[in-house]
DNA sequence: TTTAACTTATACCAATTGGTCTAGGTTTAT
DNA sequence: ATAAACCTAGACCAATTGGTATAAGTTAAA
């Protein structure tokens, strides 16, 4: 029943953009110069809409969450081959963190920039991380009963491994130029999971 | 040729101390004053033996890849059997990082902390984690010349996956409550590696 | 004992941090 | 036209940042 005006900015937009400072730096160094520079709005707008900077951290890690964690799991879980999905995603991992100005994973980048006794922020990065790992496990599920990867090998020891391994891609992807250390990275992956 | 007296602190307690400040949260978030506290000075020495906070970190980079990293290195490569090695290194990473207050590795916690154009840092530490990218691709080698390990997969492939994945291992384990995460992530790297 | 190098403690600096508030302008439904 | 909701711009706040400087005390060799 509002009687003004609607939104003079899009706040999905402001929150996007918000995100990518976030991403890029972690949240201590994504000051509120820099949030308000690449937002575009006034600080006014930003403490009205989004609350303080904590919470304004929130809903952008929840938008990563809901944007770039959901497309990966979507590509994971597509119809199709679950190996050939595997290897879409570990292969588009490998070409994005190996871009100039990679800013790696936005949850690898704030598990490092948090104290680790922030229990609040590290149970939220924990249950982005879970379902990241249970589409893993499930991808690989698929694989073993579609006869694509031997049954020897237990799914959920691999999707934690999977993990790890895309994670430390992410990380090594913001500082490293050689981009065959990301390419050599997925190929011994897909080897040793197809082998046999 | 001094006349006065010694220092009356030790400089490398000092830059040790200060190597754990930098290494539970970061460059950015080591603040001058959580530093001095730490390390146990003032900071008029501070600025006099080490120069400023940046040559400070510099410092201690370089203290944790004589010590930490080297260490890494010479369990990697010591003499006996180089999977038995691999194994432990890993059991010895899985263990360090489960616990509580879990650090992570200095190497990747500022990683996510410089800005991805600080090329001077990213140069030093690429430096660091190539000098381990090529323990492992020895103790690898080795163990395929001891017949430890098949001699079908690529050595410097490998030695780059567990890069990334240990990597991930110390990050993931300053968040993650569940120790069974990295318990299964190397379980299931030693099953791929030793299997067939 | 003198002296030089060390030490701590403290005051100080400009700049930046996250955050609040006010003033004034714009938009649009009523 | 009024009024309500929105907007930007900027002043303002206390606290903290990295860094410098000064004063006074300590240590130990000359």
């Amino acid at each position: 029943m509002s009687r003004g005006p609607e939104k003079q900015f899009d706040p999905e937009v402001a929150l996007s953009k918000a995100m990518e400072v976030f991403w890029a730096r972690g949240y201590e160094a994504a000051s509120l110069s820099k949030l308000l520079e690449h937002m575009g709005i006034s600080k006014k707008s930003l403490y009205d809409t989004f609350g303080n900077k904590r919470s304004l951290f929130l809903k952008a890690l929840d938008y990563y969450a809901q944007t770039e964690v959901k497309s990966m799991r979507d590509q994971l879980l597509a119809s199709g081959s679950p190996l050939a999905n595997l290897e879409q995603v570990l292969q588009n991992l490998q070409q994005r963190h190996s871009l100039p100005r990679s800013r790696g994973c936005m949850l690898g980048t704030n598990i490092a920039d948090f104290d680790t006794d922030e229990t609040e922020i590290a149970s939220i990065l924990c249950h982005h991380l879970q379902s990241l790992e249970d589409a893993y496990c499930t991808v690989i599920d698929r694989a073993q009963k579609a006869g694509e990867i031997s049954s020897a090998i237990n799914s959920r020891n691999v999707a934690r491994m999977l993990l790890c391994t895309t994670q430390g891609m992410a990380l090594l992807g913001r500082v490293v130029e050689d981009e065959t250390l990301l390419q050599n990275t997925v190929e011994a992956t897909l080897m040793l999971l197809k082998r046999v």
